[in-house]
DNA sequence: ATTATCTATAGATCTATAGATAATGC
DNA sequence: ATTATCTATAGATCTATAGATAATGC
């Protein structure tokens, strides 16, 4: 018993075909929703039919699941380091955080496409992003409150409504910037982040 | 000649069959976008066949339209005094219009479930939705300016800046919002904007 | 007479399944 | 032998048009 567990079942080569398909379906639904963006399409960039690209998928749903999942994964994996600082540090992380996304347009477009498409109930993705949300929420909270056991932030400040500031401003911007390509998120953020600095800074300093 | 210049061609129950329609297309969209509500099931709202419909709409598309244009205009009416103001009084009026929207989720929920439907490119409301953006960018923007030329509020702070966040700061909460009905958008946004009334505040004072 | 609504349906789209054939890897 | 892919197609949806009938308003 060679301990296959959990059977490989797929080839190297489906391997890679199952990576181009996610590859192709993430930029289509990045351009177009997912709604917006045939299985049809999704097959024909990959130069394949599209009863057989769901050889590799069971449906569309579970496709753009697997796509999220994968692009999350890599997003947080991506930024794990900057997510441990605490709080200016951790302020100043992400000013770099969205420098670095400005240079990835095509992956703040699949998210920001995706969430706005997705906050309807009846979307396939509403579950993923309501969990998202939630956790991303969560982290950039405890970092905020870390600040403030250090001493860096007041202690009266109001973290949790700041959390939910920061995410909001992420996603409007990139909304701003969906809607008005030239448009420049970074300085925006970064006055975002000055305000932020200075609401947070103790009363002493 | 009494002056018909644009032809009624609709009679008293037309334009309330015409308004009806619009009122329960906006429910459906709100709640499953435009892409997830036929237009069959406006129809049924309205106890009539889905061909019923499309003698007053020329195509679902132009029902979209006509509803975002309604609806656009009756927020814009409906603000109107708000916006005259510039300076810190239109910070305080940004609050209470938050305040004001808190108590009409059926009405936020239609435009940010549309715009974030409509950031892709081939949506059919994605001109409207530049439109209307920019158009709201440049209003805040203006009020912002007027504060500074008053002297209210600091002359090298950047608004153009500001104005951006604080729409951002609006989609952004109302799409947490959407992912979780719980959340509290109003003490956000309050926090937000003590963010930026201490931000934009003279160094003198 | 004109407007409003219905029935019937064309025509486009799109996902997913069935079953056959081709390619690949132990 | 198993995996990958294709052809063919069922079946569901959905918008919009054609043409007939019903209701309404000068």
């Amino acid at each position: 018993m060679p301990a296959p567990t959990n059977r490989p079942a797929r080839t190297r080569r489906g391997q890679r075909t199952r990576a181009a398909i996610m590859s192709a379906a993430a930029g289509l639904f990045a351009r177009h929703g997912y709604r917006g963006a045939p299985l049809a399409a999704v097959a024909t960039a990959v130069d394949m039919t599209q009863p057989g690209l769901l050889h590799h998928f069971p449906s569309k749903a579970d496709l753009l699941l697997a796509v999220l999942a994968e692009r999350d994964e890599a997003a947080i994996r991506d930024m794990h380091d900057r997510w441990s600082a605490g709080g200016r540090e951790f302020l100043t992380a992400l000013s770099a955080l969205v420098a670095h996304n400005a240079t990835t347009p095509e992956l703040i477009r699949l998210f920001t496409v995706l969430v706005g498409e997705s906050v309807t109930a009846d979307h396939p993705a509403h579950a993923f992003f309501v969990d998202r949300y939630a956790r991303l929420r969560d982290r950039t909270e405890l970092a905020l409150r870390q600040g403030q056991d250090s001493g860096e932030f007041r202690a009266d400040a109001d973290v949790s409504a700041v959390a939910s500031l920061i995410m909001a401003v992420m996603d409007g911007l990139q909304i701003q910037w969906l809607l008005d390509p030239g448009m420049d998120m970074v300085t925006g953020f970064a006055t975002m982040i000055q305000m932020i600095d200075g609401h947070l800074a103790p009363p002493a300093g």
